[in-house]
DNA sequence: AATGATTTGTTCATGTCAAGAACAATTACC
DNA sequence: GGTAATTGTTCTTGACATGAACAAATCATT
């Protein structure tokens, strides 16, 4: 498909007459006056930005400890879950088996858990280890501050609706 | 280490075998056993297995109608906005300018909207044809019944104080 | 009016990420 | 015992966001 990289010379637009607007006014009022009104009442549009925001501070908030939020949800379920399976720990996440192989590839070669056999030689019993462990409490009150932050932006009474109201989705069911 | 590594080997494709049996009972079962409250007391994983439950529902509800979550929103804002620029919707809707230009052609491609020329030659006012604004009101009900199951899914108050709690989101600024 | 800077739409290269097929080793089931 | 199912792994594919680079047009400053 080789179209022209922009259109060089279109029809002009001299039978339309638009409003004429200065420039600099034309460009505030286009980022300021957009009417959202019809995208804020489907809560999916809601949760979509908020997830954008909330995972965009979650990830600078690991950051300086190299951690993605995947990884991080990883190395709390198999710290509260010691010995649990590859498999366990996918469905659990919601993820595809195949997808947790690189995250947990990457977290093994920074010495944070470790794949040990089990009596059934087909999976890995997956442990924290002593320097995981440590890690992980560092993250924790990384993602505390995080919490805060998500806090202020909501309200306390907001945050505390938030965890009730979505605790549904918690279990995968 | 010494784990034996298994490595496949490629080759052409074995038979394809009849349809699977679910012998899912072992795997539900390791599944309801596992303990996620360290995660379900994080915000942010709870937003985003909400996200990904809503998404989901979200795209089998408008897919009778061959559109995409992101497609739809750009048609709502473009409804309620006639003649913006495309760099005041991709700043709406939080993407990149290079982002919504393939979804803008398939859409214009469909006959749901139509880029005109402005006064200003390098910018395109984008509106919704006949055609777009029917489609869009086919999918408004669509998505209004999806929210309805959301409802359901979270409980009458549970929704309302969700699009509350969340309205601090719907706004970039 | 001239000219350099900025904006807009577009293309392209890249990186990330999830989904799924295929496969070896192992175990479960009948 | 033999067939089916499970687990971990690799690889391929496709969707999708990101960012650079670029042409056309407009703006800003003199």
């Amino acid at each position: 498909m080789n179209r022209p990289r922009r259109a060089p010379t279109r029809e002009t637009a001299t039978d339309a007459g638009p409003p004429i607007k200065t420039t600099a006014r034309r460009a505030a009022k286009q980022r300021a006056e957009v009417n959202v009104d019809g995208l804020t009442s489907v809560a999916g549009y809601l949760i979509r930005q908020a997830q954008l925001w909330v995972f965009e501070d979650f990830v600078e908030t690991l950051a300086p400890l190299s951690l993605r939020p995947a990884q991080y949800s990883m190395l709390v379920v198999i710290r509260d879950n010691a010995g649990l399976s590859q498999m366990a720990l996918a469905e659990v996440l919601g993820i595809g088996r195949s997808g947790i192989i690189p995250p947990l590839d990457y977290l093994e070669s920074r010495g944070l858990l470790q794949r040990s056999p089990t009596s059934d030689r087909r999976t890995h019993a997956l442990h924290l280890t002593a320097q995981g462990t440590k890690l992980l409490a560092e993250a924790d009150k990384l993602v505390h501050q995080h919490e805060q932050r998500l806090m202020e932006k909501v309200g306390p009474r907001g945050y505390q609706q938030l965890l009730r109201v979505l605790a549904v989705f918690g279990t995968r069911s």
